[in-house]
Parts: structure tokens; C-alpha cells; sequence
DNA sequence: TGTTCGACGAGAGCGGTGCTCTCGTTCGCG
DNA sequence: CGCGAACGAGAGCACCGCTCTCGTCGAACA
């Protein structure tokens, strides 16, 4: 299997593409990314791009999972595998806190109002689960550790679904389905208290962001149990 | 000061345009709205239109506001002032929740990513604000009922602003900053369960959304002290 | 009461968008 | 070598936000 010239041209442009959609989404934001923009860009015909993104919302759904994979690798990263899970929740929660900052357009594309047309989940789940496996390995480890008040053995299979308990420490004497929920309940409010921030919702109740956020995970690692 | 009738006239003209307006906006979304559709629903010419409101940012604006308005009317009736503070609780958030799931665009457009030019929050923030004086109100009376726990006077100023200190129960014995910290973050945990829920974060994670919200919503109220 | 000035609606138009179609070219496989 | 598929460019369609002009009509003012 040989890659012909025209097989690496079409691979390189194809990444033209994506990086020069990307630089604008960081400029302009989702809403103003022009595909005749980016065509303009590169100096070629706008009806050229279509052959390498079929729409307009396919160049976004790469650009999103460009995104999970790059906040992914950022909630990667912040983890520090042998510390306490308290500290390691902090790391992981100031990374995320972190990437989203510096990429705000970024952020608002993956967790603010999704886009007209619904983007298909299938692409993009197992590249936004990046950062649900980090908090799982760290609630997963904890429970290993003895580090999480031993619980009663309930499954209410209604609540949490069997992937997010695989994902979410799997089956452990130290996790039941309250923790779980405890769990997945910490990590939509943290994406809470980021979007809140960084859409200007916690203007004018909020002077530190810096601290107030550490002490808000804080509070939700210790709802947790960490 | 008699209203003539141009002036009746641009009043009514007004509120068909709005109304107009809030019907695409629940249709197709805040990002698929157009002020031509608008006039072509009203049977004018485009330009007719921004004789009322001088850009789509401007109407857009309109809907914000009474959407923050809408929003804060659903809260303050479920609210039921005599009921102990965990029920008061449940049931503001139940009601955020119900509304935010009828009105799905409405929603994403007052939380989800911000207009790409930034609305001017001066108009938007007495609407706005409704929610959280809601909350504020059941964090107040629960205080003076003595239903929370003591805690020190701390005043911690550079973490919760003196604007939501008013808000947020005033200066009770009961209420440190600690307290209404708690409170803020379970504020914004709420709508980022709502969002997750809404913008799809929770697709396989969560199976019964009903009875996650009601327990998820619970241990916030645990975590603020109710 | 008559006049004037501002509000109004309509239409044309500008530059932009996503997307489609056609047409000539060029590359790669059989 | 030849053929078909991939490719790039250009024109074009329908739509968008927004602006400008022009004729009309109402209301306040002299």
C-alpha cells in the first residue's frame, strides 16, 4: 500500500484546511467561520473545499473533535497519577479550566449550544469520553486506594447507565451508584462553573475567579467523597 | 400625554416582531433566526424592519431579555415560600429544569455560547438576575429560620462579590462566604446539569434523566447545608 | 388651518454566505 | 496507452444583514 502524490496531497490539504479553520474559529468563533474564508485563505476556489468537506458542519465536527481531543490530552496531562485523588481532581479541573481560557471559541463550540444541525454523536463520543475516563481512573483509583467511604452495593441500573459505570471506576465494593451520580453530578458542574465564567454569567458575583474556582472543586471533590 | 396613534401603531408593530421572532427563534434556533423571515411572516419589506430594531443583535437582545424574564417567572412560581428549604430548592430547580426543556432554543440561547458580538449585559442583567434572587430568597429564609448550620463570620472579599452577598441572604450569622460560595457553585451546577442534559453530554451516560436531576439536585442542597 | 419635518414602508442594491453545477485538466490504475 | 475518477476554477442560485433612496403620510407647530 503505497501512498501516491495524490493520496499525500489531498491528506495535506485536508490539513491546510482544518489548521486554517481552526486559526479562524480562534479569531472569530464557530458562528463567523467561513468556509469561503478559509478558502480565500488558502488561495484556492471555494467550491474546492467541498471536496474534501462536504458541508459547512462537517469542517466544524472535525474541528469539535479536534477540540475533545485536544482538551482530552490537557485533562491528560494535568493528571498526576500518584497523587491523592483530591489533588489529582484539583490538577485535572485547573487543566481543563485552563484549556478552556485559551480556547475560548474552542469551548463554546464543544459545550455551548450545539449547532444548528445536530453533529453526529458517533465521531465524536469516544474523543469527548477522553476527560470522563480521566475523572473515572481517578475515582476508580481512589476506590482501589480505600481513599472513598465504602458504600452500600446498590445498582439502580436507571440512573447510570453500564458504560459510565465501566468508565467511572467499574464494579468496586468503595462505588455505588450514589458515588457514580456524585461523580457524574461533579463533572457537569465544573463545565458548569467554566462556562458560567468564561460566558460572563458569574460577572459581578465572582471578584478571584482563580480562587473561587479552586474552592468550588473543592467542595465538589469533597461531595464526591475525596 | 396621549399615545397618538403612530405611536400605538410602532408599539403593536413592535410586539408582532418580537413575537414573530420568539416563534422562529423556538423553531430553528437562535443561529438560523433571520430578520428577513421575520418581515416576510409579517408581510413587509426587510427594510421596514430596522425602522424597530437597528441590527439582529438589537432583536436578538429583545429575546434575551424577556427569555431571562420568562426564565425567572417560572422560578419565582415554583418557588413555594412556606415548604422548608430543601423542597423550596427541589422545586425552583425542577421548574428551572421544565422550563429549560420547553423551550430548548430559548435555553441555549441565554446559556449556551454567547453571540458573537458580545450583548451588552447592562439591559440583560435585571432580567437576568430573577433566578438568583429566587435562590437567594430560599438561602435567605433559611438562614433566619435556622435551618443551616452556623458557621463563622468570614468575610472573604475577593471571592464572592458584595452585590451577591446582598443577594445571597445578606449579612446573617448563618451566611459566611463559605455558605454562599456553596451556593454559587450549586447555581451554576444546576445549569450545567441542564445543559449536559440538553446539549447531549449525558447521552450514555445517564439513562433516567427525571430521577438523575431529583437526586443530582438533592446532594447539591446537601452540599449547600439545606 | 396650512405647512413643514420626521417617521414610515418599499424597493434596489452591496457584499457576504453555503452550496451546486459544469467544464477543462491531470493523475493513477488497468 | 487509454480511460475514468479526482481535482480546481468559475459561474450561478438563493439567502443573509444592512444601507440608501424615494415617495407617502401623520403630527406637531406657526
Amino acid at each position: 500500500m503505497v501512498t501516491t502524490a495524490r493520496e499525500r496531497a489531498r491528506a495535506e490539504l485536508t490539513a491546510e484546511i482544518t489548521d486554517s479553520a481552526r486559526r479562524q474559529l480562534a479569531e472569530v468563533g464557530a458562528a463567523a467561520l467561513s468556509l469561503r474564508a478559509v478558502a480565500r485563505e488558502l488561495g484556492m476556489a471555494s467550491s474546492a473545499v467541498y471536496r474534501y468537506f462536504p458541508s459547512r458542519d462537517d469542517l466544524l465536527t472535525r474541528l469539535i473533535i479536534d477540540g475533545y481531543d485536544d482538551l482530552g490530552a490537557a485533562a491528560e496531562a494535568a493528571d498526576a497519577p500518584d497523587a491523592p485523588p483530591l489533588e489529582r481532581w484539583l490538577a485535572v479541573c485547573r487543566g481543563v479550566r485552563t484549556w478552556a481560557r485559551a480556547h475560548p471559541h474552542e469551548y463554546a463550540l464543544l459545550f455551548g449550544s450545539p449547532v444548528p444541525g445536530y453533529q453526529a454523536p458517533e465521531d465524536t463520543v469516544a474523543a469527548a469520553s477522553r476527560v470522563g475516563v480521566v475523572l473515572g481512573r481517578i475515582l476508580g483509583d481512589a476506590a482501589r486506594a480505600g481513599a472513598l467511604p465504602p458504600a452500600g452495593d446498590e445498582r439502580d441500573a436507571a440512573l447510570v447507565s453500564d458504560d459510565a459505570v465501566a468508565v467511572l471506576g467499574g464494579e468496586h465494593p468503595s462505588l455505588d451508584d450514589a458515588v457514580r451520580l456524585r461523580a457524574l453530578l461533579a463533572w457537569s458542574s465544573l463545565y458548569g462553573a467554566i462556562s458560567f465564567e468564561l460566558f460572563g454569567h458569574f460577572v459581578g458575583s465572582v471578584e478571584d475567579g482563580d480562587r473561587f474556582f479552586d474552592r468550588a472543586m473543592t467542595e465538589l471533590a469533597r461531595m464526591i467523597g475525596f
